[in-house]
DNA sequence: ATGAAAGCGCTAACAT
DNA sequence: ATGTTAGCGCTTTCAT
């Protein structure tokens, strides 16, 4: 027994009556030259004590390791983000390697503190799912120490690590296209006051498109959120419904699928209707957009968390290849809230 | 260099021109008595070569080690185990302990093989909020290894691990009680087909509390969903809505929020009202149920992760301590399904 | 057929 | 002020 009185090979050696090499060899599966009988007392030895190895001092010891990464999320709680999750465990397990899993809140101290935290863990690598700068330190750190990790989703910039992206400028296109085909009263976009890379590219795609549809910029207008929850949408929602009491007619597109169903509740209870008196869309695709009838943007999330697993385990198998980017077309999912 | 072309301690120690102690005196913190400039020679040759002590070799050493425990959950896309994830990792980040989140599907093979790989991998414990019988014999073989784990939300009959469950003979009487308060034509009772200990109790609550009210069994009609899913929530919704598509008014319970969305769709479908001609109704609180103006039952899952992994920390220990078991109220929550 | 011994990378007691 | 040495639990080479 060692400090957690848990059994070591010792314990099993002892009372199988053999050597720890004899032990070791059997419970490796390497045993063949034993006689069955030696191999049959060994394994009962283990299985009465209820040994199992050691994983760090497996590990230290051995060339061929179990390896474990490091995946951070701004929100586990968001479908999105569960489905990706999903998508990278579907990889994962049938290539050794274990996810420790984090939720950041969106708070970029906490996705630091976690990140670093990992680093002392020394985690083969990372999948981010978060929000950071591409000059990001810590980023630039992960470059220094040699750690792989690949970027999704919500990172463009950086220039350095595999990524999973998104075709930021279809998606945006297509939210343009869909605004001006169903369009009714004035426009309002709500998009968040700290935008990462790629979602500049989304908004600005959808501007793009809208001016090419002659729709004039004064009939555009902006709202911003703090953060993508349905609690801020909600509390912009109701802020937009006032602001636009009088008006018969309007068309909201939302940054994101939360923040789309966080307005869908200031609009309720301002008693209007959608999509009768408001026109609503998001983006994502998230689970339940499709229960809450909301038209929206789909991205294939639980495949490229399925593409991201790929790319970070063959990042770890050859360090030097070169560069990966992925780029994953979108389309448009028409629902009941623009009909 | 080892053989993942990481640094070890060796290279800083070369390449500082110290010997391995005292690099490693100084990089724990333990280095007082060397000089400024040493300290300073180490930090910076650790700096450049992007050391970090290998965490296998670390652990395998010291006393007081880096834990990390296995939770188990059916779906985390489900933001009820998302919001359960997140109280757990709350409480362990601040205790040395990291999580391996691992998503069954509600598959019990899924759930034995993740089980039987992290017990492999020997994590410290286990937090358990999957579908797992009390006889199972993996349960049975924690036991024998004295892996501490809790179990949550899902299981009752287990005699053995601490545990953190709902009052959910207090949670079948609500229900009741509003469903009977709130009644329209036949009451329709949406259940597993496979039921652990806690639903059963869940519905044999409910089933009593209707009794109790004179409602008779024979308006009272069961169907059953393969999971607990909105896509099988749809699927007997569709089902029900055939069965009823002459009825004028209708009640359902689902036995939870999943469930009870995947219906909603059906409803719409069959161009019913809710709450109008029927009222719905579900069970967890689910982030969502709120948007979709579902009434149901609150859990308080963020708490529960809390303290489940509260829980098992503190088993972790003193595995003698007395077996704990924490039950939780839980409450109704009114919204307009079933105004 | 079995075991002794070396060594993975690390920390810490104990010299010097 | 610094280094030598032992040892954590494990696997593997090499004897016997």
């Amino acid at each position: 027994m060692n400090q957690n009185n848990k059994p070591t090979i010792k314990d099993v050696s002892r009372k199988a009556g053999f050597s720890i090499t004899t032990v070791s060899q059997i419970l490796n599966h390497k045993g063949q030259r034993f006689p069955p009988e030696t191999q049959r007392l060994v394994q009962a030895a283990a299985e009465e004590l209820g040994y199992v190895a050691n994983f760090s001092a497996r590990n230290t010891r051995l060339a061929t390791q179990q390896r474990t990464i490091g995946v951070l999320v701004p929100q586990i709680q968001n479908p999105f983000f569960g489905n990706l999750f999903r998508g990278i465990q579907d990889y994962i397990y049938n290539e050794a390697i274990d996810a420790i899993l984090v939720s950041t809140d969106s708070d970029q101290r906490k996705a630091h503190r976690y990140l670093e935290h990992l680093i002392q863990r020394s985690v083969d690598g990372f999948i981010i799912a978060t929000q950071l700068d591409s000059q990001d330190p810590l980023l630039q750190k992960l470059q220094r120490m040699h750690i792989p990790y690949v970027l999704l989703d919500q990172n463009e910039g950086d220039e350095v690590g595999d990524q999973i992206i998104v075709n930021e400028q279809q998606g945006g296109h297509l939210v343009a296209e869909h605004l001006a085909a169903v369009k009714q009263g004035p426009i309002i976009l709500v998009v968040p006051q700290q935008q990462s890379s790629n979602i500049q590219t989304r908004i600005a795609a959808v501007r793009a498109g809208l001016a090419q549809h002659q729709i004039p910029a004064a009939a555009i207008y902006d709202y911003q959120v703090a953060d993508l929850t349905k609690l801020a949408g909600t509390a912009v929602g109701k802020q937009i419904m006032a602001d636009f009491a009088g008006v018969s007619a309007l068309t909201i597109w939302a940054v994101d699928d939360e923040v789309a169903i966080g307005i869908t509740k200031a609009i309720q209870q301002a008693h209007k209707q959608i999509p009768a008196t408001v026109k609503l869309m998001g983006y994502d695709d998230t689970d339940y957009a499709e229960y809450l009838n909301l038209t929206t943007i789909h991205q294939p999330i639980t495949t490229m968390g399925h593409k991201a697993a790929e790319l970070l385990k063959e990042r770890l198998e050859d360090p030097t290849r070169l560069r990966q980017v992925i780029i994953n077309d979108v389309k448009l999912i028409q629902r009941g809230s623009t009909k």
